[in-house]
DNA sequence: TGTAATTCATAAGCGTGCTTATTATATTGG
DNA sequence: CCAATATAATAAGCACGCTTATGAATTACA
C-alpha cells in the first residue's frame, strides 16, 4: 500500500483536481445539510435565498444566470421552495412569459441562522488552515470557476 | 452594483467556501461529462474504474469507503455500470452477503482515454495557474476534505 | 451454544443537477 | 405587418448523491 499504488498508467488519480474538488464539495454540502436540517433548508435553497436578498424581483432566467445553473434546475428548486413558502413567483407586468421572484416574510428572519450554519461548517472544513491559506484557497477556486464557466457556457463544442 | 452589494448581514456569500467549492466542482464535473460522453462514462463512473484498477476484487462496502460515499450510492452506480458492462459483481466465496467487484474486458482499454479527458478538462480549469498554485490548491483541498470526512463520518451528532 | 449486535447489500423516496424538447410570448427584419 | 428568430418557463427522463429502513448473513460474547 505504498503511495504509488494509487497510480494508474502513470496518473495519480488521488490528486486529480476533478475528483478532489468533487469529493470535497460533496462532503461540505453533506455536512452543511446535516446542520441546516433544523432550519428546513438545503444548501442550494440557502444559496437562492442569499441571491434573492440582494436581487429580489429578478426573473428566473436572470437568477439562474447568477447561480450559473440551467433555468430548468432553478425552476424545480423554486417549485419546492414556493411550496415550502420561502419564495414567491409573481407575474412580470412587462413580460407575460416571465415570473419575478420575491422572498416571503418567512424567509427574511432565517438569514442569521443560515449564516451561523455556514460559519460552523466552514470552521470545521478550514480547521488547521491559516487566514492566508483560506483566502488563497477561495481565490484559486474562483479563478478555476472563472475558467470553467467560460468553457461550459458554450455547451461543449469540443469533441474534436 | 458595487462589491459590497453581495453582502448580506455582513456576510459575503460570493466568497463563502461552501458555495464557491460547490459551484466550481459542479462546473468541472459538467465539463468533464460533456467531454467524456464520447466514451460513454460519467465522472463518477470513471472514478469507480480508477479505484477498481487498483483495488479489484474488493466488496462494495470497501469500495464505497474508499470513495467516501454511502454504500447505497455505490450500489446504484454499480447497477448502471454492470448493465453497461463496465464492471462485474461476483459472489464472495467467503461471505454470502458480499459481492466482489471486477472490471470487465471492456473497461480496461479505456483508461488512456479517461486520463486524456481528465487532462484536457483540468488544463481548461487550471488555465493561468502556476505549477505551485495547482499543487497548493490540491493540497488545501485535501486538507479540507480530511477535516470534513472526519466530521461527516459520525453522521451529524451536532445540532447542539 | 444461542442470542444480540454488526455488517453487507439493497429498496423507497427525495434533492439537485443535467440534456433535450415544447409551449407561449417578445423581438426583429423584410 | 408579419414571418423568422429568440427568450422564458417548464416537462420528461436521467445520473448520482443522500436518509431511513429492511432482510440476510456473520461475528461476538455470555
Amino acid at each position: 500500500m505504498t503511495k504509488s499504488s494509487k497510480i494508474v498508467l502513470g496518473f495519480d488519480y488521488e490528486r486529480a483536481l476533478g475528483f478532489v474538488l468533487y469529493e470535497t464539495a460533496r462532503l461540505f454540502n453533506k455536512r452543511f445539510d446535516q446542520k441546516a436540517r433544523t432550519i428546513g433548508l438545503t444548501r442550494a435553497q440557502c444559496q437562492v435565498l442569499f441571491r434573492l436578498a440582494v436581487h429580489e424581483g429578478l426573473n428566473q432566467a436572470r437568477i439562474a444566470e447568477l447561480l450559473e445553473i440551467e433555468p430548468i434546475s432553478l425552476a424545480r428548486l423554486i417549485d419546492r421552495m414556493e411550496e415550502a413558502c420561502w419564495v414567491e413567483r409573481r407575474p412580470d407586468p412587462a413580460d407575460r412569459r416571465a415570473r419575478l421572484l420575491y422572498l416571503t416574510a418567512k424567509a427574511k428572519p432565517v438569514f442569521e441562522r443560515m449564516i451561523a450554519v455556514g460559519f460552523e461548517t466552514r470552521a470545521e472544513a478550514q480547521a488547521g488552515l491559516s487566514n492566508a491559506e483560506r483566502e488563497k484557497l477561495v481565490d484559486l477556486l474562483l479563478r478555476v470557476r472563472g475558467n470553467l464557466s467560460e468553457k461550459s457556457a458554450d455547451g461543449g463544442e469540443q469533441a474534436r
